[in-house]
DNA sequence: AACCCCGTTTGGTGATACCGAACAAGACCT
DNA sequence: AGGTCTTGTTCGGTATCACCAAACGGGGTT
């Protein structure tokens, strides 16, 4: 019996494979960290393979660990930070952003965030917090639907139908929240709106409650590099200041797209 | 004959720790990246090595490639700003102090940043950029010098001189700067003075022309848990308004601190 | 004091990570 | 345009080593 060589093993490193699980394990495991154990179990290991993972990752400084003996716990370790910010840094788009977006979020008071499209979805390089009590989804570098969020309508409502109907073809129309566009009709409407608003709105389409205006970012090509959004409480916001903290948003993306020598 | 089997190599998972080089190497590979040939050559393996950690990386989405056939670059993906953000939040720390830097910042007009103790080390894990057109050492998850850093002095000056002996005993005392503080007593006497001003001064000790001053901050138990500075260029900051930035940011960590039940 | 459960160590073996060499295809120069 | 060089990609063989199972030893709890 060959033992089904599939196609998607070619160049693959097995050990590596494992390795990035035992990673995203503990990047799960949260701040009190995972014992061996129970990195072994998680990820379907034995206990030494995972035990010999964790001290190569922790010599390299990939991994911190606390205590020792019987209730040693390891946890991501700084060098994620470092290689993180050289990350989010090396699009060079953070550098020029960030400073407006602090003031974006002083003005308007809500939190704010800046994103790129990575091969269909939005993801987030930046992000601000507001002085709300209340912080939502503050996760950097994790892929979000483009149907779904202001962000990522703002970054599609710059591409012609075409490309759309593709970048949907791959990922689907998924539902997230109550008033999540399920139709690529409606999606292609909403964008139309979006392109001529200078704005994009997600009213509660990716998560309940939480509405976000968002508007994208262009290079002195005039293709677009990224977004920008603000995210509220659905209670926060009305109806008419949705207009006024629209016209915000457009203005800073204007501004932001003018340093990089757009439009 | 035996390999020199050494005790450096037990728990020693080879290929992981060949992948981490390559890591390593793509991270100081710049926006424009590597490709697969100089990758090779870097960290010192056969180009298909380095294919095929490249292609298991890629497809866990660790690395990102541009092009393809004989143009293709790879750099790092943007999995590395995801685990970053979640283990620069993992301390819990940064989402309470974010909000009162940004205010430091906006009032002071320079840059500032927040660190914590990693093993002896600063290790910056926020920062908001001031008004300024230049940028200083933007690096977050870096490893800074205690003795170089008001960041690290104004830690260290929260410990009692025993301490801060074996944490200097391990690290040295070596020179960065014009005024890097290279004896023992001189360091000393400088974190008593700053233990007694609440702030600490680092005057062109680290990077000649910068000037940085920090404060620390405590948790409830009266421990310290990390420290936040401003930045600034020498000719930017005149000897009287060092006071005044001093007082300005020993609030600041006065406050943070509060917040962490400390005082 | 006996038990249990954890992290750590060890040894053996089957899988595999590594290398060298070959192939194909753009880029560059003449 | 043609030739040549370099690059990314593919392939096969072998010595290496990643993986597992089982044993060890020490805290904490019963």
């Amino acid at each position: 019996m060959t033992p089904n060589t599939d196609n998607a093993d070619k160049y693959r490193v097995k050990s590596l494979d494992h390795a990035l699980d035992v990673v995203e394990a503990l990047a799960h495991g949260g701040r009190e960290g995972l014992a061996v154990t129970e990195v072994a179990t998680t990820v379907g290991m034995s206990k030494s393979s995972a035990y010999s993972i964790l001290q190569t990752l922790l010599r390299r400084g990939f991994v911190a660990s606390q205590g020792t003996g019987p209730t040693r716990r390891y946890r991501l370790g700084l060098s994620f930070a470092y290689l993180g910010d050289q990350v989010t840094s090396q699009t060079g788009l953070r550098e020029i952003a960030m400073p407006y977006l602090e003031e974006l979020t002083r003005v308007a008071g809500l939190t704010s965030r800046l994103a790129i499209f990575d091969e269909g979805y939005a993801v987030a390089i930046g992000r601000i917090d507001g002085p709300g009590t209340i912080r939502i989804a503050p996760f950097l570098g994790r892929r979000e639907l483009p149907h779904a969020t202001a962000i990522g309508k703002a970054m599609l409502a710059t591409l012609d139908d075409e490309e759309v109907r593709a970048i949907i073809g791959a990922i689907g129309l998924p539902a997230r929240g109550p008033n999540t566009i399920v139709d690529i009709d409606t999606l292609l409407h909403d964008l139309h709106r979006t392109a001529e608003r200078g704005y994009a709105i997600d009213d509660e389409e990716d998560t309940a409650g939480v509405v976000c205006i968002g508007a994208s970012v262009l290079d002195r090509t005039g293709t677009c590099v990224g977004a920008i959004s603000v995210t509220a409480l659905k209670h926060e916001m009305r109806a008419d200041s949705a207009a006024e903290i629209g016209a915000l948003v457009r203005r800073y993306a204007g501004t932001i797209t003018t340093e990089l020598g757009g439009r």
